[in-house]
DNA sequence: ACAATTCTCTACCAATTGGTAGAGAAAGTG
DNA sequence: CACTTTCTCTACCAATTGGTAGAGAATTGT
């Protein structure tokens, strides 16, 4: 078995940083064997290529949001908007503290089709879960009724984009510091709460 | 002054498309020119380095952009939701048919700082009267009161996440067909409505 | 102590990257 | 016609890309 070397996690951490931020294509193995300050080689070893190295990555994110979120879920009351509210809280501290998390899935689209079916493949039973979950609740009219898997994706476009997005954000003049921050948070709540109210 | 030449034009579209699609970095000089069937050094004839492709190309897409939007509004009803109901569907319509378009801006979060200023400052004033506008209406009692800013990138980042992001959209199953697009516009104005809605 | 395994390295490689130099065609102008 | 401008090309180039080959440490179990 392997020796649980911790040089293999430190270069998915660094790998996942770098992909998130700049995109898969744009960062080079040398570069990423650089920051983990270890030769391009010995990545190569870990990970035999550079595809390799990005369905791992993919996998990793995938899983650490899965986790997140199921938590969040498991912890939240049973109230369909303060559950909604806490997992975006939930998956808005990892997402801030490190954009390249969110960002990264946006990359999946770019990946060759194969990884990117691969990889939605660890996401797909969270949305499917997700999507029953918010049916029961339009049916029951506790939110307001609408395609629950088209208005999944609408709820997790807003989060994504802007998490992941603070060129927009700079546009109109938001700053990043601490308060920013809270009333980012705040006002995402308050807009999903009330597109998503019955 | 140029002869007007077709080639300039050419390029120009093929890059949008192929940037917005794979990312710039992802996409390379030969690829472009393979794509407009030209040799590589004519596109460096008619810009003298990829940077200055990629600016023009940014530039080309916030002005089409910016045109789209300030037609709409100014061929809209008073009403501000039915205002940005006008928009969505307007920037909807050329979203759809070349993906790239939106994909372009997210982009620019990737590119140098000094470029992605140099394009920011085109949408700036765009994003300005919009912040302004909505600020009036809300104070108004027309739409959810909130801070304006924060709620102009709400609502454009849920417009440009599930415009640039067909990958999430098919882990929850959905498809592209005309009648999947109908829905899924209907479902983003539906959503739109309830989150800025008084 | 010894051999096997696990890990990281230097040295190299073909292909591709953005970009330069400059020749030659095509078209407009006197 | 000659002459200038506008445009596209072939031929290169240094740097970087992902990846191979294989030597040499470190660590392990016996």
């Amino acid at each position: 078995m392997a020796r649980r070397s911790g040089t293999r996690d430190l270069i998915l951490e660094r790998a996942t940083d770098l992909f998130g931020r700049w995109g898969v294509e744009a960062v080079s193995l040398d570069q990423i064997a650089h920051e983990v300050g270890v030769a391009k080689q010995s990545l190569l070893y870990w990970f035999p290529s550079k595809d390799d190295l990005v369905e791992n990555v993919m996998a990793g994110v995938a899983a650490e949001l899965a986790v997140v979120v199921e938590a969040a879920i498991r912890a939240a009351p049973d109230d369909p908007l303060d559950r909604i509210e806490a997992v975006v809280k939930a998956v808005f501290r990892p997402a801030v503290r490190r954009p390249a998390l969110l960002g990264l899935i946006r990359e999946m689209s770019r990946l060759p089709a194969d990884t990117g079916e691969r990889v939605t493949r660890h996401l797909r039973p969270l949305a499917d879960r997700a999507i029953d979950w918010m049916r029961v609740e339009m049916n029951a009219g506790r939110l307001r009724p609408g395609d629950p898997a088209i208005v999944i994706a609408l709820a997790y476009a807003t989060v994504t984009g802007i998490a992941t997005e603070p060129e927009a954000l700079r546009v109109v003049g938001w700053s990043a510091d601490t308060a920013g921050l809270r009333r980012l948070r705040s006002e995402l709540v308050g807009f999903l709460r009330a597109a998503l109210a019955p």
